[in-house]
DNA sequence: GCAGCATACTCAAAAATCTGACTAGTCGCA
DNA sequence: TGCGACTAGTCAGATTTTTGAGTATGCTGC
């Protein structure tokens, strides 16, 4: 049960609405965590009524109203337990490393189109992640804003999120090609 | 369900007992999957009713019998359709990213104490893949075994656990000596 | 002038996953 | 000789996650 930890931590950025948290839009949350929209709705009204978080109303014209949400006292202790107990490993699961995994066992093309699509993914997270940590730097380069900017947490795993993202984009494009290279070998020999 | 072909995967590389399995031995599969014993031996039973894989009892001295699966047939055409149909975006959840995102309003002691503990379980990852890559490799350079040697998936896979794991050991260690910087540098001005 | 997309959610049910306990023999250690 | 760890699993039940559908309004492009 580390979802209800996780919508605590995005929540520190400030006031969301269940809706733009299901957007990823956060950026340090998208790089270690997902969730469904349902999850997410379904969590913020769990937290709610454990007094966790708060929320209100806000009426929106042209568009549905919407409900913003705070992290209260209680919430940031909780916050505070979790951080001091043990966590545990992480996991990744990626269909796609199964289907390379495999890869000398069956036809590969279909896998290499999915590895170079993957490698594009990368690369447009990167585009967005480049950015975001420039904003939340503001004036100071990395190693003072490491030092003394406000923040950090956010600025750290969004670090952790870019070096992620551009290593898969290496490897995607690396095993694309070796893939395709003994695809051509063996078209060649047969 | 995609364990099921995480499981095949698995299996590719030879004849392994569920308990096998279920011990992570497995160099490429460690990298992208995790799933628990109890789930695993449902996996296989279904798979093997299914008859995408046969098991062989296996009559041990000294200790319990065992079952070795193998793929069948029917159990690599269903890899083949797996592998083209297009694959799940990956994902990571990471109890320690949501700590360090909330570091900056949390007390960091306890999660930095974690970062360095995390290190060493990365480096001790790197300890085990770097002597597997080397095995499969055999006598070959890295380039030449990937032009031409045998079960490259494997290897493929690992070199992607491996530049994950040095990337995280990285990171931890970093985040870490952030993180312990900030809190002198607190405790300095109170 | 209407199709499709975005905002902002809700509900139910199926499937996957995790927690925890249990069996049963063997080996090493003190 | 008894304790704990390792091999090799099984079973039940709770919890989480995913799948799929539905509601309602407004804006934009063709």
């Amino acid at each position: 049960m580390a979802l209800r930890h996780a919508v605590l931590a995005a929540l520190l950025d400030g006031e969301y609405s269940g809706y733009q948290i299901a957007k990823g839009f956060d950026i340090g949350v998208a790089n270690f965590w997902h969730a469904l929209p349902q999850q997410l709705y379904a969590e913020l009204a769990k937290l709610e009524k454990g007094g966790l978080i708060t929320g209100r109303e806000v009426v929106q014209q042209g568009r549905p109203n919407k409900r913003l949400f705070t992290v209260t006292d209680a919430g940031l202790a909780e916050l505070e337990r979790f951080a001091a107990d043990t966590a545990k490993p992480s996991f990744i699961r990626d269909d796609l490393m199964v289907k390379v995994h495999a890869a000398d066992r069956t036809e590969a093309d279909a896998v290499i189109e999915q590895l170079e699509e993957r490698a594009t993914v990368a690369e447009a997270k990167i585009a967005v992640l480049t950015p975001l940590l420039e904003k939340l730097r503001g004036d100071l380069d990395e190693a003072e804003f490491l030092r003394v900017g406000a923040r950090v947490g956010p600025y750290l795993t969004g670090l952790r999120g870019l070096s992620f993202e551009r290593e898969q984009r290496e490897w995607c494009l690396r095993t694309a090609s070796v893939l395709r290279a003994r695809a051509a070998r063996e078209r060649a020999h047969v």
